[in-house]
DNA sequence: GCGATTTGACAACAAGCGTTGGCCAACGAA
DNA sequence: TTCGTTGGCCAACGCTTGTTGTCAAATCGC
């Protein structure tokens, strides 16, 4: 499914890592549709005939362009409770985000917004990756899905508005002072109160009619 | 610059209005190149000749959509101070997703990520419509900039994963709790401390060399 | 060494795109 | 009515896209 059936001999090898690096990083900076064949051939200094003979079609050079193991699992402390883990989790993102090496994760989210399978692969990785360890951090609490989901929108809206879009003065913030600012955000997400501190009354639970 | 020069009689100005709404919900909800001018034609009922005729190109018919008018600076409190922004923020933004009125947005931040041209009008929308008023409650704080752009980056994010992308769980969750949510983010980016808090001392100021 | 297979380039295809020009009908002013 | 203008549809252009076929050269198995 990930990987076309088609083998090749080990001859082809560079080439066809040649195309898959130039595919990440022209889907990345451009997106699907202005990431063209042409393009990521002329990039990888070969045949736009031969992208489509390696990797079947377009559609298919983005499935395998867009593997991914954000490997979060070990790097994050095992029980040292939430506070721990907004650090942890905040310079890990920052690190990662800064270092520049982070394709896959921009060609994802810069195509979702108009692909819907990039949404399904983004879900996918929250799930599968990005989701347990805060899970298995936040123990027993309820609302931990919910929490470890609220963390995502800030780090995605960080990424988008700093490292995709450009915004100022994100784009132009000192790098550490980011990394206090969502890790605070971060612990806000996984250590408030969920259930309402408003005026309001607790509405009761209702069963389903 | 906003509008073409060409001037038309007011028996089009009903084609010309099906066209802007086509055009606004075509382009929010496909993007920029999915939203051919042929469909947006065909949402409107007219012939595709005709949208270029009266929009001059398919740039200026995205550029005529994009207008927006947040018309934020008044539902803000005045100087009730961050928390109670930080409240009225966060129900503002809320408010205008889940009404589903906000095609414009929608529009725009789908199309940012492909083309720079949303990304200035995102920045523009900022500098004139979000920024001031959250400028205005955070008074002399150096750092008020910064704040105003965190959380933008918070609802930027919760935006995107929830009503442009879908992501479980946060598309399913309970629009109630979403607010208390972003609104105690918000309050956490308005009000927490700037300077570092962590173990490393500061560090002392340096005249460029 | 030789024959089979793979690599790669070139050209070309069909489809879809934004855009243009031409033509006719409907309308407004005289 | 009559004439000039506007609204609208149709057909077509030029261009780019993903994709396919063909064919010479390089490579590997024997």
């Amino acid at each position: 499914m990930t990987m076309p059936d088609r083998r090749f001999t080990d001859r082809s090898a560079p080439a066809r890592a040649a195309i898959l690096a130039a595919a990440r990083s022209r889907f990345a900076a451009d997106g699907y549709d202005k990431a063209t064949i042409r393009a990521i051939a002329a990039d990888a200094g070969i045949d736009a005939s031969m992208v489509i003979r390696y990797y079947g079609s377009k559609a298919e050079l983005f499935e395998a362009s867009s593997a991914i193991d954000l490997a979060l699992r070990e790097t994050v402390p095992t029980h040292e409770g939430p506070e721990r883990l907004a650090e942890e989790y905040g310079h890990a993102f920052m690190a990662r985000w800064e270092s520049g090496t982070n394709e896959v994760e921009q060609l994802l989210i810069r195509t979702a917004l108009t692909h819907q399978d990039a949404v399904g692969q983004i879900q996918r990785i929250f799930d599968e990756q990005i989701k347990p360890p805060i899970l298995a951090v936040l123990g027993d609490d309820p609302d931990a899905e919910l929490r470890a989901a609220l963390v995502m929108t800030q780090t995605f809206g960080l990424a988008i508005c700093r490292y995709l879009l450009g915004l100022d003065p994100i784009a132009s913030a000192d790098p550490a002072t980011l990394e206090r600012a969502i890790r605070d955000s971060i612990r806000t997400h996984l250590t408030r109160s969920m259930r309402d501190d408003a005026d309001e009354p607790l509405p009761e639970p209702v069963t389903e009619p």
